[in-house]
RNA sequence: GGGCGCGUAGCUCAGCUGGAUAGAGCACCUCCCUUCUAAGGAGGCGGUCCUAGGUUCGAAUCCUAGCGCGCUCACCA
């Protein structure tokens, strides 16, 4: 189908040379949507143009429209508003548009795999410590960005990289060795990652503990803080660990192992997947040799006491620290590393996203421009996407201060709180208790789903968990409630759907849903290219609020006339279709009845 | 201090590569369920778009400076 706005500036380009004898740069014709107090759909801002045409604004903006109303089928009447040319598209344009889409499979999504092969990178949590609500928002965004990537035609990967490597395990490691308890998952029926967690905040206090005391014996902060007993120990398992001494990497081992059965449980929770894991004790290796080679080639330099750096002063950065002298690996030499084996193992690769938070901008500037010097091609493939920080209404989340907003208990609770609303309104007569858990939880899921991901990814999110989350206005459960509506609508009508009838007349709800149903496609399209799942999440919004306000204005079931019924009808079955399909790429599944 | 980012209604946010009287949701106030699910709809109240300059026919949007806030500049991740 025919795009209406190529139509248009088509017409709009031979009404200039033609009538008015003048050319005008492409770039000027652009349409843009009418506002909601003028008559029309598109309109065309003529200022641009007048001293070519040597005309005043409102007297061109006259001529084109009379032109263009002689000349466009589509166009039934225009009105001129200063230099504001307002396009009235005729209903039976429109009337096509609705059996087009009603008639496409997939409508407004692109054919799967026919754009480039494009990697998102998301998750990727510490070992340490449970995930939280600042994970949230990064995988409920990984996972969206990729869903929406593949509605668009990208052949997509989704991978985490796990950092389970390092000093942070080795805290843990240290603590549950001095507690001398042998506790398990099993032996406490804690969750895994809860469990080592919970050591990670012995370690802390213990050590907290130990600085205080060597402080109070005289010596500097600095001195503390690096000869305490606790963090000598855990200092001397990672040297063990990488010599891969059997015993603590056998703990490393079984550690690690009770967060990932954690992870695993949160994953699922979450209904987030991935297609490959690496794991930062798999590739820092890689990493190394790659920094090695670096130096070989005299991109990184050699300090004396053995460490090695990039000195990127010339390019208005710093210098960069790649190897310790010690020989270890920082984060750094990881992450070349990784990227390395990414593209390798995946030569049909044009594009890796990484989903990493905002306090990361500066490692990522650097990573990709080591990348580019040590001469990879696609180190100009890869992209930061840096969305912004959660922060609660007294700040940033504080392990210290006990405000970190735990992943597992936030969903939990939206579940519940999900329950009380649900069981307040009493609209489940008759269904099952299972079924119901399951409605609660895709309720509540919903509601923390979009309430993330509404929001421009770059901007920061204020989480207030007290307010918690509403289930009114801009909100999942408000286009669920929308779609429940709609499938409610398909099972009193009780009949196949009809074709789109040409002779029932339009009225104005009517047309505005369909013109907001004709934009999917490009919504699809720039949310994939702009990675915002926020674009979509408001499109989805604004088509709820526009289904609600012509479900109130233009009764379906009452309407005598068959053929306008029936165009209704196609209406509420093509909405539902792109209001479930477009959910689905935010993760939020929408339910028949709520 | 250097670098990066942000500053729109009481609160949370939309406003794409400059376009009309700056929009939603929440909160507050009016109406609308003997009518397809009121988790809804219709309307009202509410804004010097941080400030000052500049570019432009036109600036919330672009440029410069200032103010405020955040992140970052570790042999941490």
């Amino acid at each position: 189908m025919k795009k209406i706005e190529d139509i248009i500036i088509q017409g709009i380009r031979d009404a200039l040379s033609g009538t008015l004898n003048i050319v005008v740069e492409d770039k000027f014709l652009a349409l843009q949507k009418t506002k909601k107090e003028f008559e029309g759909s598109l309109t065309l801002v003529v200022f641009p143009f007048v001293k070519q045409a040597k005309m005043a604004p409102e007297k061109l903006a006259n001529i084109l429209g009379e032109v263009l109303v002689d000349s466009v089928e589509e166009i039934d009447s225009f009105n001129v508003v200063k230099g504001f040319l307002n396009l009235v598209i005729s209903a039976a344009y429109w009337k096509n548009a609705l059996e087009y889409i009603s008639d496409t499979e997939q409508y407004g999504f692109s054919k799967p795999n026919s754009k480039p092969h494009c990697m998102v990178e998301y998750s990727s949590p510490n070992t340490n410590k449970p995930l939280h609500l600042g994970h949230l928002r990064n995988n409920f965004l990984g996972y969206s960005v990729s869903e929406i990537r593949k509605a668009n035609g990208h052949e997509v990967t989704k991978v985490q990289i796990i950092n389970d490597r390092g000093i942070h395990i080795c805290k843990s490691m240290q603590a549950w060795i001095s507690s001398g308890l042998e506790e398990t998952p099993e032996s406490t029926g804690m969750k895994g990652d809860k469990l080592v967690g919970k050591y990670y905040v012995e370690f802390d206090k213990q050590y907290k503990k130990e600085i205080a005391e060597l402080i109070g014996e005289g010596q500097d902060k600095g001195e503390a803080e690096r000869n305490a007993s606790s963090i000598e120990a855990a200092r001397e398992l990672l040297v063990k660990w990488e010599s891969k001494d059997p015993e603590v990497y056998a703990l490393w081992e079984k550690m690690n192992q009770w967060v990932y059965d954690g992870f695993e449980k949160t994953y699922d929770d979450m209904g987030v997947d991935f297609d490959r894991i690496y794991y930062e004790s798999e590739t820092y290796l890689l990493g190394k040799s790659v920094v090695m080679d670096g130096l070989a080639s005299g991109v990184f330099e050699q300090e004396d006491d053995g460490s090695i750096w990039i000195d990127l002063t010339a390019e208005g950065l710093d210098k960069k620290i790649l190897l310790r002298s010690d020989g270890t690996a920082v984060y750094m030499t990881q992450d070349i590393g990784t990227a390395i084996k990414r593209f390798e193992e995946f030569p049909s690769l044009k594009e890796l996203v990484y989903i990493v938070g905002n306090e990361q901008d500066y490692h990522f500037r650097v990573l990709f421009l080591i990348l580019k010097k040590l001469g990879y091609v696609w180190a100009s493939d890869c992209y930061h996407l840096s969305y912004g920080m959660v922060d609660l209404p007294e700040g940033k989340m504080k392990s210290r201060e006990g405000t970190v907003v735990d992943a597992d208990d936030l969903m939990l609770q939206m579940s519940e709180t999900a329950k009380e609303i649900t069981e307040e309104l009493g609209k489940l007569e008759g269904m099952e208790e299972s079924e119901k858990n399951e409605l609660y939880r895709m309720i509540g899921m919903g509601a923390l789903k979009y309430y993330l991901l509404k929001v421009d990814p770059k901007k920061r999110l204020l989480f207030n968990p007290n307010e918690s989350i509403d289930f009114n206005g801009n909100t999942g459960p408000f286009i669920q409630y929308t779609y429940a509506r709609m499938q409610s609508l398909m099972s009193r009508y009780g009949k196949a759907i009809p074709n789109v009838s040409h002779d029932a007349g339009c009225n104005s709800s009517e047309l505005a849903l369909i013109e907001l149903l004709y934009d999917f496609p490009e919504i699809i399209s720039n949310a994939s290219d702009g990675y915002s799942p926020a674009l979509l999440a408001n499109y989805l919004f604004s088509l709820a609020k526009t289904f609600n306000s012509f479900y109130q204005s233009s009764n379906i079931m009452k309407e005598t006339d068959g053929d306008i019924q029936g165009n209704r009808m196609v209406l509420v079955q093509v909405t539902a279709g792109v209001i479930k399909r477009g959910m689905k790429l935010l993760g939020v599944g929408v339910p028949d009845r709520m």
